[in-house]
DNA sequence: CTGTTAGCGCTTTCAC
DNA sequence: GTGAAAGCGCTAACAG
């Protein structure tokens, strides 16, 4: 049996008011002597609180729930390594939860996570869920009374705090990479178009677009999946299109128009310059590095914690929407274009 | 407040003994009526347990610990992905614990997991750990009276079960699909000399030379570090050695060997064969997709919480160890060798 | 068939 | 300064 603080009671002589006063800092008139004593016993005996009784009393376990799709895609992962580190950190445990993306696990796991007495989730929200899931799910955290935050989804109605990144300075940031080494005409491989990360990109493209006062031209645009083959694709749709750069919406459709691009005998940069999004951990080690956009995924995980506890000990605390800024990671599938050797306008 | 116990009995009228027989199904004697007018009340209430409460009075609490060094590294994802999958289809659920391999974060977490009270811990242990330490960890464990699996980790005298791969069946399919493939002078990439992993391979490569009754040669062996750096330094080396294949200890340092061996313009697999470890994600989709031995690391998952729920459902049980079996992925990176194309001996 | 009661291990109010 | 006692929400003997 392992010791209780009835074993340190006994053993000290004292009552388990006392000990419980010790061990809980709250014991400003008992004399240092006593407490040596206790600290003493505790020690010899080797006692530690049975954590699910004081959970039961306090009403507080210091464990959160994380709410993700997928623990191994490579995104949810450095997220969950930045939330696991942010919470030891700080004294407090993690409840993993893979919901592969259903919304009625996220339900489901909510419904456990209180049962469990999670002092507060945070909730990446399966990709499934449309409007009406997605309030439903919302509502069902908030009927709970549980502290959470949005991972990477913001959502104006619903009065919680989120952490996001900001997609459209993402996609700004790369196409106005590539404007200012002079491409004019560049080629867009988007993600699925009901994605919000990445019509928040395309929206960052055009923006970068007007400042330079080009026309945007919808035939620049090809909608892929996020992965190789929509790159693959993009290239063949490109042929005929006089394009100099491609911005692919994330790594993977990347290095599809890398390959396809090889294949056809057309090099990065020197033939096509290339900006790829994510920095997936193989785009540096490619043989011509790729250029690209990295999201600070570890730092939200641990940013996460951070505003989650806080709301969580302040009782409610201030909602707020956290944005990050995403980085753009300078390697070596960008070259000059056209208009940057006719004299074009460096900013 | 949360609806409990109680508010199921004043609004039903029984008692909470009633309450709790039939939510436990341990109510052979109570008449349906009773019981539909219970269920509904817990419907209408929207009544969920507080597992808190349960957990100490039943001294289980269907949750597990699973420490491991990090959970952005792929393999450790992977498996972490295996053991929720597996936990959540059981009912139960999943603690995580990154210990960055330091050891005395195993000692930590494995306190702190104890006194949540998990019912078993899955536990990979931090690669810091020596003889001494490991001793200690375990003994922890066994003093908390935890049951716990070590995952890729046998140890002969711990009385525990064990879930891991052969490696050295790994290392034995590797070489003998080199050698049926008439490869006699084969290059082996080591991992560090320190880690048992890889030198289970190196016993298995030469087992296989052996069955061929191929002398074993130290100058064939490159001690790498499982990194890109070790594949090319591995090229640098053998250059003078007249190997017609290389063996890497992982794909990344496989990824190394691939890259140098393309600087020097020599062409997998015609001027060189190459056979890796592991199947990382873009091992696939390299322009020579790489042939490989894989784990089923998933599959580890898995079945660690299987045999850990056993285990703690049977109260102890039988220790087992669970050996899982490497596949080799034939792709495209391995061609004929000489003793092939002499009349080799393939079997 | 159902209810009373005694805990599980801890915190906290109140009294001495 | 310290202790008795109530109670967190639940289960499980034991009665009846």
């Amino acid at each position: 049996m392992r010791t209780t603080i009835k074993d340190i009671a006994n053993y000290t002589g004292f009552s388990v008011t006392t000990i419980s006063l010790v061990l809980n800092n709250k014991a400003d008139k008992i004399p240092r002597s006593t407490k040596n004593k206790i600290m003493d016993a505790v020690e010899e005996l080797n006692y530690h609180p049975n954590q699910l009784a004081v959970g039961l009393v306090k009403k507080r376990t210091q464990t959160i729930g994380l709410i993700i799709s997928d623990v191994s895609n490579v995104f949810f992962s450095t997220l969950a390594k930045g939330v696991e580190d942010s919470c030891r950190s700080q004294g407090w445990n993690l409840i993993l939860c893979n919901t592969n993306d259903k919304h009625d696990r996220d339900m489901s796991y909510i419904q456990v996570l209180a049962n469990k007495g999670v002092d507060g989730i945070l909730f990446c929200m399966a990709r499934d869920s449309d409007k009406k899931k997605t309030e439903e799910s919302i509502q069902l955290l908030k009927k709970l009374k549980i502290p959470f935050v949005m991972i990477d989804r913001y959502l104006e109605e619903a009065d919680c705090s989120s952490v996001i990144v900001d997609h459209r300075q993402g996609g700004y940031a790369a196409a106005k990479y590539l404007l200012r080494h002079g491409h004019r005409n560049i080629g867009c491989v988007t993600g699925p178009s009901g994605l919000e990360d990445s019509m928040e990109r395309l929206k960052g493209y055009k923006k970068a677009l007007e400042e330079y006062e080009i026309p945007y031209r919808a035939e620049f645009i090809y909608e892929g999946n996020y992965d190789r083959e929509s790159g693959a694709g993009a290239v063949d749709y490109f042929e005929d299109k006089e394009i100099s750069a491609v911005f692919a919406f994330n790594d993977m459709s990347a290095y599809g128009v890398y390959n396809r691009l090889k294949k056809r005998g057309i090099s990065v940069p020197e033939g096509m310059s290339l900006i790829g999004y994510d920095d997936i951990f193989f785009s540096e080690i490619l043989d011509v590095p790729l250029t690209t956009v990295k999201q600070p995924i570890y730092e939200m995980g641990v940013e996460s914690v951070r505003q989650l506890i806080e709301e969580v000990e302040s009782d409610a605390g201030a909602k707020k929407c956290i944005v990050f800024q995403p980085a753009l990671i300078v390697r070596e599938s960008v070259g000059y274009g056209p208009a940057y050797e006719r004299g074009g306008r460096p900013i």
